[in-house]
DNA sequence: ATACCTTTTAAACACCTGTTTGATACTGGT
DNA sequence: ACCAGTATCAAACAGGTGTTTAAAAGGTAT
């Protein structure tokens, strides 16, 4: 007899493995073996692969959406002036708050996060975009506020841009800190690295605009 | 009887898929039927999966590796104060050149590097940091000019942030520039988004250090 | 034409994947 | 004690993977 549920058993071994591996590269084999359960019980309990990816990241976003949400709201409403790491530093709470619900929380969640956007994961992006809409929004609206003069176009590259860089770093945060630990001897706790990507992210997001080098110009003159 | 070597027809091919679906979503079977050759002939010319997505790759690192590495040697030898915007648009020149090499050369190259970055390639790296490590080298150099002032460790970091989002935005560059023209009406080339990427990572390579955060076991030499 | 080496071919190989089946055990309510 | 309803289990399923085999074909120089 299992010390807890089945359901949740699974969960938590299919997170760490997730985490780990990536989805694609995690077979339920690899997920029931090490949690100690059958091979059926992922089919029954959830119904599929996808839905079980999708369960374990639902046990992370139900409890970090509303709280970017409420940040992000919070910022806006302010009114006054809202500069790029105000907003950033918005989002680390949330992020850190993760480790007071979940054990390993924060770097587990972003990882995942990671794992999800690099891997060709489309019912993942529609799962989320779907349910958890508002949230994105808010987080859109306020990255608005912080940066004027920067255009609509320019700004939805520079979100991907930064959007990259997070999900990658998370996503190989693991292999790189090995690295810098044998490089540097310094070891890396998410927290820390968080806190490494705030300034550079912020200076990318308000660097100066790109010198223009649209069709616009060189097209008309040379014709 | 094909047009062209059938070694070079896999190759084509494969180039083409591999960018598209990434290493491991595309099959060999994909390869064969799309290349209209026997399943057999890709172990029999390359020897496994691996050594052709290697030669994939070899085809274009051996022309950009040394353009590379020339352009870096030749900036750091100036001597004079070296700003980072100079060496990206060091690296941009090489970069751009592929296209009078291969056809889309540009495009398929950043793509099939941030697949082999994103995806879990072990062999790969080992590949690329084994045959052109002296490229490497003289890039990493180069960048070690532009940042003074930034730690050993903190350059690290913020390196590995910026090739993130450079492999990041190029493996999703396809889809993200399909999202970009139907909600701004803007074509996006290729060249157009590398201008676009350099004053943001510039920004980013060299923005005020973090408010140090190091956790208090960190009392090793600030060399 | 013979011999020899290279290339192409269809078929099979062994293994892994997510999913389904049907039988068995367990559980709580009447 | 009986009987749902739930949960677990071993086994098989259908399909996909990279790789290997052994035979056939092609090309070339003697």
């Amino acid at each position: 007899m299992p010390r807890v549920d089945t359901k949740t058993r699974i969960l938590d071994v299919a997170e760490q493995l997730f985490a780990e591996h990536g989805f694609n590269d995690t077979s339920l084999r690899m997920i029931t073996s090490a949690a100690e359960v059958n091979l059926a019980s992922v089919n029954y309990h959830f119904g599929s692969k996808k839905s079980l990816i999708q369960a374990v990241l639902a046990r992370y976003l139900d409890v970090f959406m509303p709280n970017i949400r409420s940040a992000m709201e919070q910022l806006s409403e302010a009114g006054q002036p809202l500069a790029m790491p105000e907003v950033m530093s918005g989002c680390v709470a949330p992020l850190l708050a993760l480790d007071s619900s979940f054990e390993r929380g924060t770097a587990t969640f972003m990882q995942l996060l990671g794992r999800g956007y690099t891997e060709k994961q489309g019912h993942l992006r529609r799962f989320i975009t779907e349910q958890y809409g508002d949230a994105l929004q808010a987080f859109m609206a306020t990255v608005r506020l912080a940066t004027p003069g920067v255009p609509d176009n320019e700004l939805f590259w520079r979100l991907h841009f930064t959007l990259g860089t997070i999900v990658f770093t998370m996503a190989s945060s693991t292999a790189l800190s090995e690295i810098a630990e044998s490089d540097f001897g310094e070891k890396n706790s998410m927290e820390s690295l968080i806190h490494r990507l705030v300034p550079y992210l912020a200076a990318a997001m308000t660097a100066p605009l790109p010198t223009v080098k649209q069709p616009s110009q060189s097209a008309a003159s040379a014709a």
